[in-house]
DNA sequence: CCCCGATATTGTATCGATACAAGCGCTGCT
DNA sequence: AGCAGCGCTTGTATCGATACAATATCGGGG
């Protein structure tokens, strides 16, 4: 393999100026840059990364931790922020946590081997007890929630403004007995609380009572994990009108079961999800909720974290805006 | 930031042996080994990649090159290749080409660059006229179908197989105008004509008619391109009692067509998917499908891939099994 | 008590690119 | 002619870890 001393002697000048060249210095003739392009071409020269990684002491990649890529919801995440750094010559390397906390923090300890330039880091798993972990000498940006207080920037989403309005719209759809089916009850602050507050706020301004035994709480948010506890839900003649799923996901999977119990959507329960994942849009029937425009917060993301990794120190959370996207699941 | 030579001198040993430490090689005193760790501890060192890369000439990072990381199928498929490359202290890198033939060749010519140790790139845009391009002076593993002459080692998918036991499944369920809904007309061997192919093949074994009528050709093999081709199809009054789609992804886009119009899956129509992914479960009707055993497929990608790496000059090909998931879309 | 082989440790050169500062040659001005 | 100033080029040191070969240390047998 070529080095740039390959080329410098090829060409016949110094491997610096074969290095302007690379990097587009301004003050090389023209005469020059192009007997080195030349060079370069002849012994097919690629630059390597590794040295000028140690050099410059950047990668050029960024990591991305999130439970796991497969579910539609990450994925598009990770769709949108791969995008938005290769907009910026950057490349993502993902890392799957697996909603553990244990995996989060490893995520964080091995990233200090400067394997990346910066971590943009789902926490899900971590809590406030964690914050001390967030204290790293390197670019971080979370994505979730301002439960820390550590000076690490956010992308957040509109987690209560949305969930209440998606309880809202359910609401206007005549509905008067809510379920929601969220995550585990924590001590920390998180997703399933958020969006919970958000629930019991649209209750309140519509004059509906809070009935604990229609928040249903589950351990994981898969599709089959929601199939399963509608069917619980219904097998025990739970009452209620309208269902608000913590994630798209879920709400898939209840769709799926009440098509199973023969409960007809909408007619009989009215159904909502959140995320806004491509999915909803073909399901039988179609999923209304809440769209937190990922590709911004995305966007966001790697803005951010592209500003620490230039030195900014200041730091700022910033939370996405939503849409309601009605479709049939809350139809007439 | 501590190096390796402040450690060495808050031990009051060389770097090397610091390096044989961190490295765990054999020949260390046990009392030297805890000078060396506590030390580390105290300085808080980490090692750095770069200059171990360097040195080292390996990265620890394969890429990852899939047409879209969002859809479910890649989604999926880099989850488990990722999740096998951790097993073997690997980290993945994700770029994403767009089906691209131009982006899979520019992440082949990237790739020379040393990000990575190796490359897995899922071909879909390249043709057999790019052979030439896949000689590179590192190791790639293709997923896709063997279609090309160079010596790369190939992870392929059981498409006529698979293909013919779906389309064999319809005719066992008494389809006898069996449609499918395929990708664009290429000249390449590709995984369109050859899932075309296995289609053929099961109708002739049963005794069918070919009808090119019945062959629907898409650009594009998202939800949204299927749903609104099956509308046509329908609409232009198309006689068909089963539907072979392409892919999952397709499928589910037929099927959300089928109930817009009112058509009863599978009393009227039978649909079959391929690939099962995990949404295929939860739809209504939950959808037929094949599945390919992905995970052996990630699994055996990067096994041939970090195989290539360590200098093992062999290539091969892979073609996983698969098994038929008969659900409602072709139920009864 | 000395020497030998095995174990343990070290010095030095190197991976390849780039920061830095210094050097060269030319133009144009006085 | 002399010199300042600019455009262009280069030598050298360095980023931090590790390969390699050489040396130091040790326990035990002759």
């Amino acid at each position: 393999m070529a080095t740039i001393a390959d080329v410098a002697r090829a060409a016949g000048v110094s491997p610096m100026t074969v290095s302007n060249v690379i990097n587009g210095h301004p003050h090389v003739r023209e005469s020059t840059r192009v007997k080195v392009l030349s060079a370069m071409t002849a012994l097919d020269y690629r630059v390597n990364v590794a040295a000028r990684n140690l050099r410059r002491g950047r990668t050029g990649v960024i990591g991305l931790a999130v439970p796991e890529i497969h579910r539609p919801y990450y994925g598009q995440f990770a769709a949108a922020i791969i995008a938005a750094a290769q907009r910026r010559d950057l490349r993502v390397s993902i890392e799957q946590t697996g909603a553990s906390r244990e995996n989060e923090l490893a995520v964080l300890a091995v990233s200090r081997n400067r394997l990346y330039d910066g971590l943009i880091l789902s926490t899900v798993g971590m809590g406030a007890a964690d914050v001390e972990h967030l204290r790293v000498p390197y670019p971080v940006v979370i994505l979730g929630e301002r439960i820390f207080q550590a000076p690490v920037d956010h992308v957040a989403m509109p987690n209560v403004d949305g969930a209440r309005a998606a309880v809202r719209h359910l609401v206007d759809r005549g509905c008067r007995r809510i379920a929601m089916l969220t995550g585990a009850e924590t001590r920390d602050v998180n997703v399933s609380r958020l969006r919970l507050t958000g629930y019991r706020l649209a209750l309140e301004s519509a004059g509906l009572a809070y009935d604990p035994a229609l928040v249903q709480r589950m351990d994981a948010m898969s599709m089959a994990a929601a199939a399963e506890r509608v069917h619980t839900m219904v097998a025990a003649g739970l009452d209620f009108d309208g269902l608000f799923c913590l994630t798209d996901t879920a709400a898939i999977g209840a769709l799926r079961a009440f098509a199973d119990l023969g409960v007809r959507v909408p007619a009989q329960v009215k159904v909502i999800g959140f995320d806004s994942i491509e999915e909803g849009r073909f399901t039988v029937p179609s999923l209304s909720t809440i769209d937190p425009d990922h590709t911004a917060m995305a966007d966001r993301a790697v803005d951010l974290l592209v500003r620490r990794i230039e030195g900014d120190r200041g730091h700022e959370e910033f939370v996405s805006g939503f849409s309601l996207v009605a479709r049939e699941s809350t139809g007439d």
